[in-house]
DNA sequence: GCACTTTTTGTAAACGATACAATTAGCTAT
DNA sequence: ATAGCTAATTGTATCGTTTACAAAAAGTGC
């Protein structure tokens, strides 16, 4: 609340040897999903350090910025995407971790559909591409231990957040839903269970409409309903896949 | 692979642009619970900013400090109280939470037995209290927040993680660690109900020994076995509360 | 021994999860 | 139009877990 007014400050005069000459950053870990596949979006370095290395999109903090503002700007700058609500999940703060100085790094990742975004190499990047999470290749600075923290967070989350929303199209059958999740849980589930449990989740809507051009039987089309979620998270009710 | 060589670091050459010119610091959520009561430690600050105020005990993390080291170390000052296996929950980073520069903080927790430590206050505090959960008073920064998702965190996590070790005797009866759930998560367990939960966490060992000097009939007491534990969530079994 | 308190065991009903099978609906080719 | 195909959809029987509630047991103190 107090508006504190910022001292101007001389760069070259701060204590070196003191506190408020480090830096965070952000690092973005976009799971992208694409027909019962999940991906990780890498970029590979062009700068020291590690140059050449596949890493993860991040960068740092602008001193001014808010640590979720940035990160959602340094996902814009790197795949054009807004609203993408990226979660924060852990603070990576190892003395040694950035070669160049002391930056602790805070992780946030997000879900996506993979064919819905084009990721573009930026000025510092030599490469950009989605990688199977089944094959992660050697990365820079802690991203490894980075990626698998949320890793982690995505497969815990999206049990009970709406996640999955990001990955289907505004109408989806029952069945698109159950692929993400087997997909990004690695596990199967029984059609039917799966059907019956939907259908106590009173925010998943059947609409009236049928998929068109499948050569089987159509698939009545389902809607998330947001408000009506919001509503069952705050009666408390257990919503769980 | 592509073992960058690291250039020799001059700070002076650091492009000052704008960043490393930050701090970060670490707070403590120090839970405390005895007889029924979950209490938080605070203090009263004693410097400005927000100088009176109370305040979760934190403090900035050293330039070569580890973040979770330096959680530990600010911890250790502030109540001298060594291996707590603090969690870190989540980092906070609006630009304008610290009014003397940009400071984001890494917040951890903790569950500890209330009459074990004895915090005394340091320089920089003028007064260190516990203080019920039920009643926390307006707080210095943006510490409500981070105290309200550090409690939200306890009470997700003690059902998971033994955290309630750090709260009961070597040995204990069942009822005190029923109440040590009830009175964390404000909730009524059935007794019976309690127990058979517990008989099917093999990590919890029936010991030989009862109860004496009760006015009623002695209860068993149990002992947590970490060994079995750890073995139990490797095998993936679901173990909570 | 009796009253008292709390532990401990037991049970029946309710509920939810699971595996599996049967039925239905639309598409395509003939 | 009809048969064959594929996948959606519904149904069911079993199993295991949770829940509420009650009865029995084991100490203490009078």
């Amino acid at each position: 609340m107090a508006k504190s007014k910022e001292p101007k400050k001389d760069l070259y005069t701060i204590p070196i040897d003191g506190f408020f000459q480090s830096a965070f950053s952000v690092d973005c870990v976009i799971f992208g999903y694409h027909e019962k596949e999940l991906k990780v979006l890498l970029i590979q370095r062009g700068t020291s350090p590690y140059e050449g290395d596949w890493a993860l999109p991040g960068d740092l903090v602008y001193p001014h910025e808010d640590l979720d503002t940035a990160a959602d700007r340094v996902l814009m700058e790197l795949t054009q995407l807004e609203d993408m609500s990226m979660l924060q999940v852990k603070t990576f703060g190892k003395v040694d971790r950035h070669p160049l100085g002391r930056v602790i790094t805070v992780a946030y990742f997000a879900l996506v559909e993979l064919q819905e975004i084009s990721p573009m190499a930026s000025s510092w990047a030599n490469d950009i591409k989605w990688h199977s999470v089944k094959r992660i290749p050697k990365l820079a600075f802690d991203h490894k231990d980075i990626l698998m923290e949320c890793l982690d967070a995505l497969r815990s989350l999206i049990k009970r957040e709406p996640l999955w929303t990001r990955v289907l199209p505004k109408k989806f059958t029952l069945t698109e839903l159950q692929e993400v999740f087997e997909t990004v849980l690695v596990k199967k589930y029984d059609k039917g269970n799966f059907r019956k449990k939907v259908n106590g989740m009173k925010f998943l809507k059947r609409l009236e409409e049928s998929q068109i051009n499948v050569r089987h039987r159509p698939s009545t089309l389902y809607k998330f309903d947001q408000k009506l979620f919001l509503q069952y998270r705050e009666s408390g009710s257990v919503v769980e896949f």
